[in-house]
DNA sequence: CCTACCGATCGGTAGG
DNA sequence: CCTACCGATCGGTAGG
């Protein structure tokens, strides 16, 4: 099972500068110095993969975002440990490509499937907790204010990636708390 | 040439759909009824199929987002005239696959080389046009200004091709109106 | 613009 | 986990 978790550990890191498409048994398997068909045959199809990725790379984002948040009471706090949480696995480049979640949701938004209706789900459930803390904050419009905040993680991300734009976090940030500031 | 403009309409529909290395010659000849090495013809490499759709897609931006805006005054109502012009560009689902150039900059923000150079070039053309407009319009802090609504346009894609929310653009617009309200 | 072809790589299978 | 293989498709070329 810890060989299974080493695959994974190499795939979310090719996934989220190749894609979850370009992320091919063939390439995965030689870097790892195994045959394909033995790593294929962990998986049974590349899809499985695919899936199995996502859930791998949805595991380190809760390690790196969800669960330090958690210490903050619910409400203003935890909701800006969140977004602040997400500046900063943006900034420390968890991942060498990128936000992987940015990249994957890119590549399958528009390509029906299993793999589309995982990433749809995991992003929903993010949502949902944002906007419960947005509540609990006592926010005017709770779906408003997570849509906001939720922009400048993408625009922090995309501003970083291809405009290597160095101020993208600062200026992230400094929105988010202009946004959150009467709630705290 | 009128034939190559015809060739890259289908290929930048395709790329918002399959991305630009999904993109592949063959497929695309194959849709317009030609032969693979007939279009490769037009080209050369796939290299410069990808960086004349870039251009194409271009195009068609300018054509659906920039031009209208330019009947406005510079200033904030032309910036807030590009803002909802590209929400609108959005909603109109101009290419099928959801806004080209999210799809291209996420697919190419980590793959060094003259695509990824051409869409960065292009993307900081574009802000700084929205820029020098804040300016004009007298905003307190252009870039930052500029940095929040160009999130909201990415979160408002980002929005309705995964989650299918249906008031991303309704969201972006109102959060764009609030940021711009004083400057009008 | 075409047919015919190249080596490489794809996802996947047979059999061990 | 392996070797050896399958048909399909990739980007690209030769030659017309």
């Amino acid at each position: 099972m810890g060989r299974k978790l080493l695959i994974l550990d190499r795939a979310v890191e090719l996934a989220s500068e190749e894609g979850l498409e370009g992320l091919t048994i063939g390439r995965l398997s030689s870097e790892l110095g195994l045959s394909k068909s033995g790593l294929f045959g962990h998986f049974g199809s590349k899809e499985e993969l695919q899936l199995a990725t996502v859930d791998a790379a949805a595991r380190i984002f809760f390690r790196e975002v969800v669960e330090p948040a958690l210490e903050k009471p619910e409400g203003a706090e935890r909701l800006q440990a969140y977004c602040h949480g997400f500046i900063g696995y943006l900034e420390r480049k968890v991942f060498s490509g990128g936000c992987f979640f940015a990249q994957a949701t890119a590549e399958f938004d528009s390509r029906p499937g299993v793999v589309r209706d995982k990433l749809q789900a995991g992003q929903r459930a993010w949502i949902r907790e944002l906007v419960r803390n947005a509540e609990l904050a006592g926010a005017e419009d709770p779906e408003q204010l997570v849509f906001e905040l939720q922009s400048l993680v993408m625009g922090a991300n995309a501003a970083d990636q291809l405009l290597d734009d160095e101020h993208a976090f600062q200026r992230a940030r400094s929105a988010m708390d202009a946004r959150l500031g009467q709630l705290l």
